[in-house]
RNA sequence: GGGGGGAUACCAGAGCGGUCAAAUGGGGCAGACUGUAAAUCUGUUGGCGAAGCCUUCGGAGGUUCGAAUCCUCCUCCCCCCA
């Protein structure tokens, strides 16, 4: 309760700032705070005039809760609806990647008018190394410095044991990184990475791991979600002892690991549900295995964490990966393939995927996506995108990656809207063929 | 008028007797990218093909076993002095 108090008051300030009465120094006493059930995630406040005109109401939520609007009948896919206290998730949903506290090339009114991102991720290492924890705790946190004032999630660094796994030192402890920045050694461990998470202050952060590479030895493997799983019990029990800085609610996600190996998926899947987080994820997937085996240990693993808690598919993928896995039971996915793909001239969209920079296109004033929804599916030609590739213009950059999150974001709210009309499959085995041709 | 420096593939530019179908950039063409060291990276860029062969370094001739490289002339460009 006492954590929420902050967000409350900021939030009282705003309503009276904006009506007027509000002055610089001005004293604000809250009266009567509702008193709380021990389970209650939300609670209703009533801003009143002295007349007892009633000047405003908002609803105030302390803990992450998760709804499923509809199973589906014929496959595993759900609608839900997450909320926080920055607001409601709508599942599934699919999480731009804003790793420095930037998803790269959009603006945060475009993430948030156009495209509809409801939530973006953050990353643990790199905030860390860079703007540091010091201006971070300054700012008031990740949401009040970067001006996103909706959910946030942070990965750990456990994606960064893998992918800078030349540049880091892994032992029971933790982790020793050198910096890519300006190679200084830094060690992360279980209890400096939930410290950090409560500073970066995203609504949902992630438990330290090690996300296994692929191949990857049966040995390495399980010695790897053995460790994973120590690292998280001293999460659990750091984050547990910590409090949230900023006034509004964190939660904690486990991470299942294992490899490509079915009884260590079992084994760690086990050890996840059996954390009673409120939500799970699945990692050390898409490293480069063949898709169907990460279907495979995706279903496999979905079937054991609980079905009334989000399941989060880490650093997932391209559409048709979106459509197959939400079939099989996930509600969240992230990757950096709509941004990254798009800076790199590949435009996904719902006949296909294009590769604008292609010669092919040169002479094609047809709108960049005629189906899309963001102004600039439609604003701008595909042989003017491709022209501003080819002149290596910062605008292709922002138009490709505005493209890419829109369409990625109409396409999981299209599953949803499916799912709740109970013919997911139909359109799925559809939409599957046509996002994965090329154009 | 006098003196000097150049001309190399789509462009810029290295090479200055054999290891040169010719470095390196850029441009062109294509490919890769899945919890972001990424506006990045890789391949390819005279013609046919498996090795290999054929035509290429402003033009024409020559020296040499062998020339993008040396010599002669021609054409064009640039710089300095008057």
């Amino acid at each position: 309760m006492s954590a929420s108090f902050l967000l409350i008051t900021r939030k009282i300030t705003d309503i009276l700032r904006i009506n007027g009465i509000f002055e610089k120094n001005t004293q604000i006493d809250i009266g009567v705070f509702p008193l709380l059930k021990k389970n209650d995630i939300s609670f209703k406040i009533r801003i009143l005039k002295t007349s007892g005109k009633l000047l405003s109401t908002f609803k105030v939520n302390y803990r992450m809760k998760f709804e499923i609007d509809l199973l589906s009948k014929d496959c595993s896919a759900r609608a839900g609806k997450i909320t926080t206290m920055h607001g409601v998730i709508e599942t599934p949903i699919f999480m731009p990647v804003g790793t420095v506290g930037s998803v790269k090339a959009v603006h945060q009114t475009e993430l948030k008018e156009e495209i509809k991102a409801q939530i973006i991720l953050g990353n643990t290492y790199h905030l860390y190394l860079r703007p540091g924890l010091d201006v971070l705790q300054s700012a008031g946190g990740l949401h009040r410095f970067n001006s996103w004032e909706k959910p946030i999630l942070t990965d750990s660094g456990g994606y960064q044991v893998y992918s800078l796994s030349h540049n880091r030192k892994l032992n029971e402890n933790g982790v020793v990184f050198r910096s890519h920045i300006d190679g200084s050694k830094h060690e992360f461990t279980p209890e400096k990475v939930m410290d950090i998470e409560r500073v970066i202050g995203a609504d949902i952060i992630m438990a330290f791991d090690e996300c296994t590479p692929y191949p990857c030895t049966y040995q390495y493997a399980e010695n790897s979600m053995e460790l994973t799983h120590k690292w998280l019990d001293r999460c659990i029990a750091r984050f547990k002892a910590s409090e949230p800085l900023y006034g509004y609610d964190q939660t904690l996600f486990p991470i299942v690991q294992g490899s490509i190996y079915r009884d260590l998926r079992i084994q760690s899947a086990e050890k996840i549900a059996s954390c009673e987080c409120e939500g799970n994820a699945i990692g050390g997937l898409s490293v480069g295995e063949p898709i169907e085996e990460m279907y495979q240990l995706t279903e496999l693993v979905c079937s054991i964490l609980p079905k009334d808690k989000p399941r989060y598919l880490m650093g997932v993928g391209t559409p048709a990966n979106l459509l197959e896995c939400i079939s099989l039971g996930v509600d969240m996915f992230d990757c950096v393939m709509p941004t990254r793909n798009g800076r790199n001239g590949m435009l996904f969209t719902s006949k296909g995927i294009i590769n604008i920079k292609n010669e092919k296109w040169k002479k094609d004033f047809s709108p960049i996506d005629e189906d899309g929804l963001s102004f600039v599916d439609v604003l701008y030609s595909k042989a003017y995108l491709r022209h501003l590739f080819h002149a290596n213009e910062i605008l292709a950059l922002q138009i490709a990656s505005i493209h890419n999150l829109s369409f990625y974001l109409w396409l999981v709210g299209e599953a949803r809207k499916h799912i709740i009309n109970g013919d997911f499959v139909r359109w799925k085995n559809i939409m599957m063929k046509q996002v994965a041709s090329r154009m």
